[in-house]
DNA sequence: TTGTACGCGTTATCAT
DNA sequence: ATGATAACGCGTACAA
């Protein structure tokens, strides 16, 4: 069912019919209304191939993130989607696995799609083969990293000050007396490299010691944390507070840490991040960094939305974290 | 870059950079070679619109879920992107939140970008008014329910047998000589319902006390099986073993309990039920009922799969849930 | 092996 | 207020 079958039966031109679809001028309210009525009668939907071969565009955007399973992203995505959702956009999800010759593919494929935009996830498209992809040939796309950073001139940003989140853990665990802190960070990313940096700032501004076995590495995730601190204890290393880069690497190193015999917070304090809901899963609940989600989705997507709409957007927005304290400290 | 300027720049018609795009016969290596080199010189990628026009497909399917940041759902969501994506097709994301009218704008869109299929993740599509909407307009495109449940006449399911792994749940507990057995019902949902038959079977089985009071509803969520507990002992019900229907929620119900004095699982067992991490997270570590969350969303992109491309296939896939023992019964 | 010409369904332009 | 027609970029039957 075509434009063409509905101007036959209504029995006026494409044009006319066109013109209702679309809620044009000019038009005499009998028309319309018969038009509108055999509109309905069929539930004419208008072929949106056609529609954007004309405009080249289908409103649609894509959103690249590494993989959806992880609870930041999902979280960003979902309050992205609502939000274009509303403006009428569609979102094409893909997930790279953090593989190079996925993520090209993804990009090339959103640019055969012709989407309106793209908001990256997370901090992994620093490989350069991407970059240097991005920077050459997604020219013509506003692309808006959402927690995320690269290089390219047609990226724009909103981020968290990573950096200034962990070395409020420092200033707080410090004000609460802690001088034997160490950091467990994780991922290799470009945001662990900033939190890292924050622990080494903060560490420095409070005089507190800081050499190389201040700062461990972990696998991300669950059993990474559970292993990071057993490495942790095996070096003899003596501490009274450990910062995690991530909640749920801190709820596995909490849960050795109590195998151990030790007790949170008493013997040990433990600081996450994410305000994710394993901070509150956790026992004791964990006090975590909130790096705003939802206020970062939001900014981003109002961000890729206005670049789409060729409006005046600061190049990069930074939201400050909050510290929320709870029992684990 | 459209293909009448390749075909000018190559000295050829466009039949001729047609062929070469979509390797087709009956080109002599020597203009596909000048052809080629173009193609790459500008970068080409042909407009999908067009295309789209011509095959009425643009190879993309819709994945709708109620909201993507529930953990189960965002498994699902990942595991058929990855399929779907290795097979050229790419998967546009819906969140419906649990409303009725944007259930049904979403089921629009997808119809007018011309999806290739739809999947629909988890169980709360059985508003009366969707049901109609899809069975009278969406015909012609198939659908795969992945844990979910609707009857529509395109409508193919894979699922997990809620009512057997909550079934076992009391087969188990009652090996362990537990007799005082209740369980926390969560949302309103399909798959909710079935749980509560299969716990409410599962203890007629075995001649267990069951009455109104061994049954309680909780608001899904870590708060949720919190106040449940509360709830449940502030009624004086004796109970030695507790059935969640969600782990979050039994996370939140332990936590609950811990506060209270009680010890799981001497004092009471507890079973979760998705084998999430919520269940590894949580202390003691969830026995939960491990519902295939991969299994059942590779099935379903196969079977959407073979759908789109007219293969016979069965309308509903039932899978067999296994029960996780951990250490909190 | 290669090229011409038409159709896909819509929107925009110009004419009536 | 309404209509005829071009244009969007591609695939393809048919012609050469």
């Amino acid at each position: 069912m075509n434009i063409y079958d509905i101007a036959r039966e209504a029995g006026v031109s494409i044009t006319t019919v066109s013109r209702v679809i679309n809620n044009k001028e000019n038009i005499s309210d009998k028309t319309k209304l018969k038009v509108e009525s055999i509109l309905k009668k069929h539930n004419y939907t208008p072929n949106a191939f056609a529609r954007g071969l004309m405009s080249s565009s289908i409103k649609s955007i894509g959103v690249i993130t590494v993989d959806i399973r992880k609870q930041h992203y999902a979280h960003t995505a979902f309050t992205i989607e609502q939000d274009f959702s509303k403006l009428g956009y569609s979102v094409i999800l893909c997930n790279t696995g953090g593989k190079t010759t996925e993520s090209i593919n993804y990009f090339k494929m959103l640019m055969e799609k012709k989407v309106d935009g793209i908001i990256l996830i997370g901090s992994i498209f620093n490989d350069q083969k991407v970059k240097k992809y991005v920077s050459k040939y997604v020219k013509n796309i506003p692309i808006v990293l959402a927690n995320g950073h690269l290089d390219v001139d047609n990226g724009y940003s909103v981020l968290v000050d990573d950096f200034d989140g962990i070395y409020r853990c420092v200033e707080y665990l410090h004000k609460k007396q802690h001088t034997k802190i160490v950091y467990i960070k994780d991922m290799e990313t470009y945001s662990a490299e900033r939190k890292k940096e924050g622990f080494i700032a903060g560490m420095n501004q409070y005089g507190l010691m800081l050499d190389e076995t201040s700062i461990s590495e972990a696998v991300h995730g669950l059993e990474g944390g559970y292993e990071a601190v057993e490495k942790l204890i095996a070096t003899g290393k003596e501490f009274s507070a450990i910062i995690f880069g991530e909640d749920i690497t801190a709820v596995g190193g909490i849960k050795k840490l109590k195998e151990m015999g030790w007790r949170v917070p008493e013997d040990v304090a433990v600081t996450g991040f994410d305000n994710s809901i394993f901070a509150k899963c956790c026992e004791p609940e964990l006090t975590s960094v909130d790096n705003k989600v939802e206020t970062v989705a939001s900014l981003s997507a109002k961000m890729l939305h206005d670049l789409i709409e060729k409006k005046e957007v600061s190049s990069t927005i930074m939201i400050r974290p909050d510290l929320i304290i709870r029992k684990s400290t």
